[in-house]
RNA sequence: GGCGGGGUAGCCAAGUGGUAAGGCAGGGGACUGCAAAUCCCCCAUUCACGGGUUCGAUUCCCGUCCCCGCCUCCA
């Protein structure tokens, strides 16, 4: 059994197979920094995010590599508006990306390269092409020469000869062939420039990634990450540039993510309707957003509806209620490993299948419900069912936690600790609420629970009395 | 037009050449003073449509219809 990858070049499921044993080295094409992440971006910090934790879950020794486009036409666009420098507004929303990643409970990766921090082996890697006759310098430009590269449209099953040739080509003047695309651009007045053997200038998009992933990960790393809409023709001129240069494989595994919907368009800022990443972390929170974006495999679309993330959030009120109620029925009994296995075993063959989300957690239902069933009997003091309720939380929290991000163990924690600050004040008034019960005052009662409830307090009467806890905060529904 | 992905219950969503996981919603029951939480039972003779291959197809092949993405910036 082993983790088997979907590999866009070859267009079937492959078995991962890295470079080196053991060792897994991944490059995911990061943010252009001119505007705030959008929920379609939060999809690709998550797919990727939780492909880097299964990996290291799996025993790999992962090597996450996530660049920032720092220098783009949006960028000094942006900029200029605003007037100021373009590092101004490259630095504001690479500031805000992280931040919005650690809401997101996004691993940061372990290196971050800026592409205005590359510029030098950007360059080298542009004189390589040009030195070899696969590229061409024109009035301060750099293109390549696709024709020169046969492996050109593999990635995105292309024929050169039948794209499109549109006639909006930019630089169509200049260039040999409309499919040529630049990567070096001649500096335009008042926009950031560095100096180059063709005259000063900044790189074009592409060239970045290829710089940027053989100068951090090497040659034929494992695995390239981004979004499907990047197939063409950014990845496909990632590979050219990098294969044209070196020959050899420039990444051994294509994984790419679907697109996010709004109703049935794909959520993009060029549409506008995107929805802030930050707004729908505020409105849904972590564990419910992350398990709306595992609820369908990553390679298919995924609608972004109010609804559908309430069902997230019913999904992840539930992992939270049963570890909550389990440690409550074990307390510190050593817990019993062994009832936890089929679920492990079944939650691992459904991730080795391509990072089956949706069936992988529906393995972990499957664990809850598991769980659930012994919990009467260890509520009720069966040490046995309380060392497999004790085992079943902690496997369900590690599993949620550690490879799908979800932060249980965090959301208990913050409750746990509203819960204490509360309690001399819950206790009170709910003894209070015992006398009614004694009395068979219940209307009494049933008012001081609805208070409760109004509240945020859970009230759950059990035969060895009151239990409380503090509610998960429902969102309210989206407006549309 | 080219390339690619997809159409599975009210909704979301897995999946397999041998007769449909899981979740949400819904219905019934148990527990409860009533709730909540939990448990049990029910909820697709059917997988867009029409052919074909097969002992057998939702799963393979052909055709049709519909939806989406890329072909220009885009996660």
């Amino acid at each position: 059994m082993s983790l088997v990858l979907y590999d866009t070049l070859r267009r079937d499921k492959v078995p991962f197979d890295p470079r080196i044993e053991g060792e897994a080295s991944v490059y995911v094409c990061g943010p252009t920094v001119q505007a705030e992440a959008h929920v379609g971006h939060g999809r690709l910090a998550v797919v990727t995010d939780v492909l880097r934790r299964y990996l290291g879950f799996r025993g790999y020794q992962v090597t996450f590599v996530q660049n920032v486009t720092d220098i783009e036409d949006k960028i000094i666009l942006k900029a200029r508006r605003e007037q100021v420098a373009p590092a101004v507004v490259a630095t504001r929303y690479t500031h805000l990306w992280n931040r919005t990643m650690d809401t997101l409970n996004v691993r940061p990766p372990d290196i971050q390269p800026f592409a205005t921090g590359h510029v030098l082996e950007m360059q080298g890697l542009i004189q390589e092409l040009i030195d070899q006759d696969k590229a061409y310098e024109v009035g301060g430009d750099v293109f390549f020469r696709v024709r020169s590269f046969p492996g050109y449209g593999k990635l995105s099953r292309r024929q050169v000869d039948d794209m499109q040739q549109g006639e909006d080509v930019v630089d169509a003047d200049r260039k040999e062939d409309p499919l040529d695309f630049a990567m070096w651009k001649s500096a335009k007045p008042d926009e950031p420039s560095w100096p180059s053997p063709w005259g000063d200038g900044r790189p074009g998009w592409h060239i970045e990634c290829s710089a940027m992933a053989a100068k951090h990960l090497g040659e034929g790393f494992d695995i390239h990450c981004g979004g499907l809409d990047l197939v063409f023709p950014h990845h496909e001129n990632e590979i050219a540039q990098h294969e044209a240069a070196h020959g050899g494989t420039f990444a051994r595994n294509w994984v790419h993510n679907g697109m996010v919907r709004m109703g049935d368009e794909k959520m993009s800022k060029s549409i506008g309707n995107v929805v802030a990443l930050a707004e729908a972390l505020e409105r849904w929170g972590v564990g419910p957003l992350r398990l709306w974006y595992l609820s369908a495999q990553h390679r298919t679309p995924l609608t972004f509806a109010s609804e559908r993330l309430q069902d997230a959030v019913a999904v992840h009120q539930r992992f939270v209620t049963f570890v909550r109620s389990a440690r409550a029925a074990a307390g510190d009994v050593t817990p019993d490993p062994a009832v936890g296995e089929r679920h492990r075993d079944a939650f691992v063959a459904a991730m080795d299948d391509d990072l089956n989300a949706p069936a992988a957690v529906a393995t972990l239902h499957e664990l809850v419900s598991d769980g659930n069933d012994r919990l009467g009997r260890a509520t009720a003091g069966d040490e046995a069912a309380r060392a497999e309720v004790a085992a079943l939380a902690a496997l369900l929290v590690e599993i949620c936690d550690e490879v799908l991000g979800l932060g249980l163990d965090d959301t208990l924690a913050q409750a746990a600790a509203l819960e204490s600050r509360l309690a001399p004040m819950v206790d009170g008034v709910l003894a209070s609420r015992e006398k009614a019960r004694a009395d068979r005052d219940f209307a009494t009662a049933d008012a001081i629970r609805d208070q409760l409830t109004a509240a945020g307090i859970v009230v759950e009467d059990g035969p060895d009395g009151p239990r409380w806890y503090t509610a998960v905060q429902v969102p309210p529904a989206l407006e549309e």
